[in-house]
DNA sequence: CGTTAACTTGAATTTTGTCAATGCCTGTGG
DNA sequence: CCACAGGCATTGACAAAATTCAAGTTAACG
């Protein structure tokens, strides 16, 4: 994946613009603390699938969405990028995907040669870039079983969860999540097409495990349901105990 | 990803059994060569999710699936391990889904801290790991591609093709392909009920595109059909020209 | 061989995609 | 500030694809 989470997730947006010099040698994110702010407008493309990859970016404001497009013209999205995430990160010469400002954005950005020369130095960062790659992979694999295994509704209470951890840090009833990104770009990334999206959140709506302020406004409220139609938890163990009781 | 293709592909299982020391300190293959090899029965389990994961493995011989079983029990499989390839390779304390071998299989095994130590210890060794989780990384985005945003025949097309590198290192016409996994296995790996799984198989026979010899054997025909469908390639540039011109 | 499990095929149902029409935000210009 | 245009979101009717349920048929193994 060309994406890497912050161990902090959306935390690290709130950190203050000042932190302890130790930081820079000893999280990933650290290395980007000294590069200047780039800004792209929404709509922009920040890399296109063949660039050479010569950057690894740090986005510190904004979304942005990666997409390739298929033989048959089709473009799928791969993943959207939150603010705090690392983006660029592949040991090909060329970027494979293209990345794109959904919102106004701000980066920073750093060499790759620069980038892997000091994370190759550091013994602190070698293992945390391990680490990430592996922590990546299995989010890769968790997303793929929701998404290949599981029906349309499954798909978008998943995407709609997976949005509320990285934008607001939490998934709880009553989160309010900012979906930057169309229908479109929804569905392009879940594999379904732009109906069945909104067919499957208006079912949520009108099931009351949501509530729309808008179309890109939407409310949790039953998260427990949301979570189970996502595949993220069997059945609560109080409840099959009161069904065993009963 | 817990898989890492060797980069020699099935090469790497024709390779002479003496080889020279120097490949020890220099390919992650070669830190298994001194290993004792390990039997396992069809059928027989080599790790658990949940396990302590204490070791990495190469598999030497056979063939391995690695599945999941998700809340609502269905089994997941996240895809399967041919000979030469090196298992196991995770940065958790437990394996997350389970290894079972298909066939009688024989692997190598080498403790994971070893194994890091090995690894971190060697200049050459340490970038490849790197590259390997990319790459890995990069194949997984692929295949979720193929099956997120294609149909049922375009996913079974593809897979064929990756069965048939894997094994056989091409996929040219008269390829025949052994499958040692069940339908089912096939199912639950493209996210399908055995039934589209069996229909999908049958509309490419019917069509042309492979031929059957028995349930198990399939000899390649048509590959540039079958990697089209497989959406590995645009039409044809000689086609289209063709086209442009009438 | 015979038994069992795996594979294949068929028909009905459900889910998703396609095509078409309508409604609703949003931003621009009067 | 309002009117309007254009893009996006939503909804409906129908078609296609995949799943489910239910037989058969074939292959594998003792």
């Amino acid at each position: 994946m060309y994406a890497l989470n912050t161990a902090a997730g959306p935390a690290a947006r709130l950190r203050p613009a000042v932190v302890p010099i130790m930081l820079q040698d000893t999280t990933l994110e650290g290395l980007f603390e000294s590069q200047a702010a780039e800004s792209f407008a929404a709509g922009t493309t920040v890399f296109w699938e063949g660039d050479p990859a010569d950057d690894i970016f740090q986005l510190t404001q904004g979304i942005l969405r990666l997409y390739r497009i298929l033989p048959d013209g089709q473009r799928a999205i791969i993943g959207f990028i939150f603010a705090g995430e690392i983006l660029g990160l592949s040991f090909k010469s060329d970027y494979l995907l293209t990345a794109e400002a959904i919102t106004p954005v701000t980066m920073r950005r750093l060499s790759r040669t620069r980038f892997h020369a000091l994370v190759s130095e550091s013994d602190a960062l070698r293992p945390q870039l391990l680490a990430r790659l592996c922590d990546e992979m299995c989010a890769v694999q968790d997303q793929m079983l929701v998404f290949l295994h599981r029906t349309a509704d499954a798909r978008v209470a998943s995407f709609l969860l997976s949005v509320a951890r990285k934008t607001t840090g939490a998934a709880t009833k009553g989160t309010e999540v900012e979906l930057a990104m169309s229908r479109t770009d929804i569905a392009d990334y879940l594999g379904l097409t732009i109906e069945t999206v909104c067919r499957s959140i208006g079912k949520l709506k009108s099931e009351g495990l949501i509530v729309l302020n808008g179309p890109h406004k939407i409310v949790l409220q039953k998260t427990r349901s949301l979570r189970e139609l996502a595949g993220e938890a069997k059945a609560d163990e109080a409840f099959t105990a009161t069904a065993r009781a009963a």
